[in-house]
DNA sequence: CGTCTGCTATGTGTAAATGTCATGGCCTTC
DNA sequence: GAAGGCCATGACATTTACACATAGCAGACG
């Protein structure tokens, strides 16, 4: 069996799988039983003559032979759906960009730039979805979505270590803050001392996150008292003087009233990225105009503080 | 249903149908019974939402959403190919040039030219075919060649109507020749006249191609004394004194002994052309190449006479 | 003017591909 | 060591997609 007697739905499963990390996740999406997904894929496998995916206890991962076919398969798609609207007598969809970000962008900097954007550009349309790093980084490759907002900490690592490399651009590289009610005793001054750390109530993430929220490199077990995933539910929590939480500079422009938000002295500088990924093609002029006013948004949140 | 919901091996086999012209010849060159292409077509116009084919009695042409899905079809396929090579470990396959011929470019053009690229540029492969006129264009369209040589005959029309239009170059623009034994009295002179045409007894084509070999426009009812598809045969039954034949003044440098080439004085101008064609995108270098090899034997041709 | 001969469409039966369900193995976590 | 995540696989049902046979339709030819 030749490659070429591979099926469009194989692809298109495969594709599905490469874009969530485990075959149960991609069935449950595409409405199929995790069996049909594995076996899918098994036949694809059969029909490429090679592994596709490494199994892993949590899930899989592409070998470099699925990269290969993640990558044709992506513009096999694309080019299926681009005869479907073309047959409709549809535009061609170039004048829509898909932005993928990872939470804290969603509360100041993605609807400052849309904002920005739709003066300037109204003929654009952007479709966004929010996201893990891990999976914005598979959909970037699976060409889900054109741009990514990924977030970024030390050491600074790129996010996937695969071929070919994505391009990352740094749009703001700035503190990590902490939000402390205004009535708090902390928040008289205009920083925090890093000793003044001990003993605080924490509101950290939920699941893999629990240690968002939590300043890093602490010498204590900290004393969680809620974890909450969303941002409006931990600021408020902080407002609510139930306990105090870090927050990314880029988030103090986004606060509620009754927090304030503090950096720390003393320690190793705990600094945060964002960057805007792609894939290492030219963008299309749409996507071009998106992250020029991403990155004219995060320099506004600079000139802010 | 969508078009997404296109069956893959429905495009391979309506490829298959727009390179061959009829359902039944796609069937016999995919060894499957005629009953199965049409209903692949039937179900991938389903998906389509309109008709791709244009039914006609003596077999099929393409709508315009029928050449829509054929460029896309085509790419996609391509696509498949790719990676099948790209998973082997294989180069990619851009060093190979696919070229389609008409016979009379087979007994000298093309051999000249692929010498010459053999000795210039001996890392390209070239692989040739040898088709009609509109099978070649069909296979242009649906990219099974990247290349084709034409002939083409006044009133020089474009070899189709459809969009995107053919890439045309003409390579050579010659007047067509008779091809006669040594010992017949006309080839005592350096030309014919057109008078003395009459009654002689003509070697003609065979098939839909009864008028090729007989000169054009004679007014009178031909005198066809053989009828043969192959060159070679024709020539040496004209070296055997079976009869007389046009001849394209191309194919004058591979007369066997025994035959002489003479243009005819008289009528109207009866040109044939040469003509390079390729779909509207930027050729490959190795394309480039044999292009560039192809015109320079044209080039020779013309300096012979 | 009937008779060919090409073409395509479609009814019918069978075999293969493609799902679901249920089960089992493996690893990590609590 | 029990639980819960992951993937693989045997047994079955259903849909799909083929071959075979037949019919309609239009042009070519004697």
């Amino acid at each position: 069996m030749a490659f070429t007697d591979a099926s469009l739905t194989a692809l298109r499963v495969f594709r599905e799988v490469a874009e969530r990390g485990t075959l149960t996740a991609a069935a449950t999406a595409l409405g199929y039983t995790q069996s049909a997904v594995s076996r899918q894929i098994a036949s694809l496998e059969r029909a490429a003559g090679t592994p596709l995916l490494h199994r892993r206890h949590d899930g899989v991962r592409l070998t470099p032979a699925g990269q290969i076919v993640l990558r044709r398969a992506a513009t096999v798609i694309d080019q299926l759906d681009a005869t479907a609207r073309e047959l409709a007598g549809l535009p061609d969809e170039h004048a829509t960009v898909r932005l993928g970000w990872f939470t804290s962008a969603g509360a100041w900097l993605l609807p400052t730039a849309l904002t920005a954007l739709r003066h300037t550009h109204p003929a654009i349309t952007v479709t966004t979805r929010e996201g893990s790093t891990p999976a914005l980084v598979r959909a970037l490759r699976a060409g889900t979505i054109d741009l990514a907002l990924l977030a970024s900490a030390p050491p600074f690592r790129p996010p996937d270590n695969e071929t070919p490399a994505l391009v990352l651009r740094t749009l703001t590289e700035r503190g990590l803050r902490i939000a402390v009610p205004e009535t708090h005793p902390l928040a008289r001054g205009e920083a925090i001392d890093i000793a003044d750390l001990h003993g605080q109530r924490w509101i950290a993430g939920t699941g893999q996150e629990r240690v968002m929220g939590i300043w890093p490199g602490l010498d204590e077990r900290p004393h969680i008292a809620h974890t909450a995933r969303d941002w409006l539910a931990k600021l408020h929590l902080v407002a609510a003087e139930c306990g105090i939480t870090t927050v990314p500079a880029a988030l103090a422009p986004a606060m509620p009233p009754g927090v304030r938000v503090l950096p720390v002295r003393g320690g190793p500088a705990e600094q945060r990225r964002i960057l805007l990924a792609h894939l290492p093609r030219t963008l299309p002029e749409p996507a071009a105009r998106l992250a020029a006013a991403l990155r004219a948004a995060a320099l506004k949140t600079d000139l802010w503080s």
